[in-house]
DNA sequence: ATGAAGTTTCAAAAATTTTTGAACCAACAA
DNA sequence: TTGTTGGTTCAAAAATTTTTGAAACTTCAT
């Protein structure tokens, strides 16, 4: 297989993963070129790359910069802005799963509380209540291993974890 | 907080976070509703409490007993068929794991498997195939930590992984 | 100041995903 | 066989998400 072709299909690849991860197409494919990307690229560089718009561009490099998967590099003497992606794997994840615990998890946390304290007891309210309660338990127990599994490192996580799992 | 509206926030927010899941508003609604009602429901039910389409409706319901998130019962002298939702969260996030392991990652890592057969000797080929290397052998330790995941049982996640973990 | 190069914003347009509803199919009772 | 009830399908419509592109803004050099 030829070297662009290859590229390219990674790019289609990792644009396609990435909307069915909450990340939509576009910023996954900017990831993605940036990622197989020798140095850095400016926005320029990358709507040519992708056939994109500025605005489009801009939005999604920002939005990756605000994820933690895409970093701003200054080159001495240039006024524009380079981008280099964060090409750690672990760090990626470990930044997407911070990023959508915040934004998805957190807020139903949130709301099994809430609606927890229903001021009636009748027996379907209980019934109501305490499948609530078990739903409640599993998710507080879901972020508190995402919240581990964010804060251990690396090398525990491609190590330790596979002996441990069985 | 009264039940209804207790009942109807939580069918709102499930769905809010299934569609951020791979599962579509209305499929995680339909699983929301039916993991807070005592009794099996009818689509006539469904489409009722909802107030959706009978297509809609029925497609949901197909997609959702497809990933086994919902079981059809069958009442004796009854024509029509009334569904459940599985109740247990561990199982529910497990089906969801192996169905979205097969419809994403699993494409990925033929992909990935594909393209690292670049024939060509350039230095920037040579980078290139370093870099899918990494993100291969990264994508190939997850695929099977989440096996290990997914045949691991509810009890073990509870309970050991907590404490593992740190 | 003025202009050039680059970045940001956002309303409108395009693309994509979801929903509708009517036609069709299947099982059964009369 | 016919009518009734319930399930399925899918093209078209609606809703939602993404993209565009032009105007506004910023920074810096002259």
């Amino acid at each position: 297989m030829k070297l662009e072709e290859s590229k390219d299909k990674f790019i289609q690849s990792w644009g396609a993963l990435g909307s069915s991860w909450g990340i939509n197409r576009t910023m996954a494919q900017i990831h993605a070129l940036l990622l197989i990307s020798p140095e850095a690229l400016s926005a320029e560089d990358i709507m040519e790359a992708l056939q994109i718009s500025r605005g489009n561009a801009n939005m999604n490099i920002r939005a990756l910069i605000d994820w933690g998967l895409v970093y701003k590099e200054l080159k001495a003497g240039e006024r524009r802005e380079f981008f280099v992606a964060e090409k750690d794997m672990w760090t990626v994840v470990r930044n997407i799963i911070t990023q959508r615990k915040k934004k998805e998890l957190e807020p139903m946390l949130k709301v099994l509380e809430e609606i927890s304290n229903v001021d009636d007891n009748s027996p379907e309210a209980e019934e109501f209540v305490q499948v609530i309660r078990e739903i409640k338990l599993f998710s507080n127990k879901a972020n508190s291993t995402l919240d581990s599994l964010v804060k251990s490192d690396s090398n525990w996580f491609v190590g330790t974890f596979m002996k441990m799992i069985k």
